[in-house]
DNA sequence: TGTACATCAGTGAACGCGCGTTCACTGATGTAC
DNA sequence: TGTACATCAGTGAACGCGCGTTCACTGATGTAC
């Protein structure tokens, strides 16, 4: 049956940039179909992607420079769609439903990535947790910052103001983590982002009523 | 220098279970110096119990079964505390505050398994990720029935009880994924620990000027 | 437009190593009488 | 209290395998002129 591949399969063009693509994908689709970063072996990665294993050697110096350039692609589409959406210059009303199904989609539309994310967010090597905490704390950073420019956030402290931006972003990185682990279904995902949307609006009901303490002189 | 051991040192008694804690210990302590326990062999297991490899057997089918072991004895830890601790029957006033402190200090004294936990929560095998989500969930549903024996609670529907147990968790969560990543420091935990305290409290804030939506017939 | 050549992506053989698991074994402990 | 024996924790040799990495190579692409 089999057809013994007697004279070598002509070599096909190398394309720029296209093997590195395919080596990202090929990691991502087995820490997605199975266990995490650590547990694959780049032999098996080149497999995946249609590479002999020493090819990998031209696109990354070793397996974690690969998995920091997964991070990196993450955050960077991510910080591109919330450009975009310019969310601190929509009326409030409606911003948080607006913004959990923004968000929802993305990871969704991007679920390989982010399950990647999640996985390596506390069992990944020292390099790429620091890379992954690093940017969930600018994200935060800048949330903060945004809230303080809403009116109904004047009264609060600036240590406040990063509590709070602390709490929206751990309820939506909640959120993602349960959205990538149920099979992609509309009821289930909306039940998941009206959840999520009620969690952010009982946090925002909670920000009239607080009471920033007096900052404490430095001793 | 070194005395060549020709002769066999003697047997050491074996004692009963004593090489499977030995194991369990090990296997912790591999995972929280380094990687996760995808990427440390039975070999390394072993080793570091001080056990020739084939001995793992001996108390373990394989590694599924000792991560499994592992879960488990967090969460009975877990459970212990929190049933000695009585929180439900505990004035209202200065609750958030000491559950916070229980919790916190409870993650220090036990934080090789609650590192173990925290890294496997996402990157685990199927049936360890399983076993931990099904934990929380447990959890989650116990504090949303305690909500409901408070007068405070008495307006909310069910399912934002559980909305809100969720939230509560999830904060907790973080709270211990956050000390568990700094260094053993008093200052640093008591910063921790003063955040997610206010962060319980703006949640409870909302609270009372929560209106859950009358349940829709069912179509 | 054509030619010469540097660059660079991809190849394939080879290496030594640590791995999980098997097997037959040893010898101490606990139990029946 | 003493004896015989079943149980069971731990041993050590051995296996075949997939691993990361090295090396010298091939040949297509892009560039200088």
């Amino acid at each position: 049956m089999a057809q013994p591949p007697l004279q070598p399969r002509p070599r096909k063009a190398p394309r720029r940039g296209e093997a590195r693509e395919a080596l990202m994908q090929a990691a991502l689709e087995l820490v997605a179909s199975e266990a995490n970063f650590s547990a694959i072996s780049l032999r098996r990665i080149a497999r995946q992607a249609g590479v002999v294993p020493t090819a990998f050697y031209r696109h990354f110096a070793d397996m974690d420079a690969l998995g920091l350039a997964l991070v990196e692609e993450t955050f960077r589409a991510l910080r591109e769609i919330l450009q975009r959406a310019q969310l601190s210059s929509l009326p409030l009303k409606g911003l948080v439903r607006y913004s959990v199904e923004l968000f929802a989609h993305h990871v969704r539309d991007n679920s390989l990535l982010f399950q990647f994310v999640v996985k390596e967010r506390f069992s990944g090597t020292v390099a790429m947790r620091a890379a992954i905490h690093d940017e969930i704390k600018l994200l935060t950073n800048a949330l903060a910052y945004d809230f303080g420019r809403f009116d109904e956030f004047s009264h609060i402290a600036e240590i406040d103001l990063r509590m709070m931006a602390d709490l929206v972003v751990n309820t939506v990185i909640s959120l993602s983590e349960r959205i990538l682990e149920v099979a992609p279904d509309n009821a289930e995902d909306d039940a998941l982002m009206l959840r999520a949307e009620k969690q952010l609006r009982l946090i925002f009901m909670g920000v009239g009523r607080w009471e920033s303490q007096p900052v404490r002189a430095a001793r």
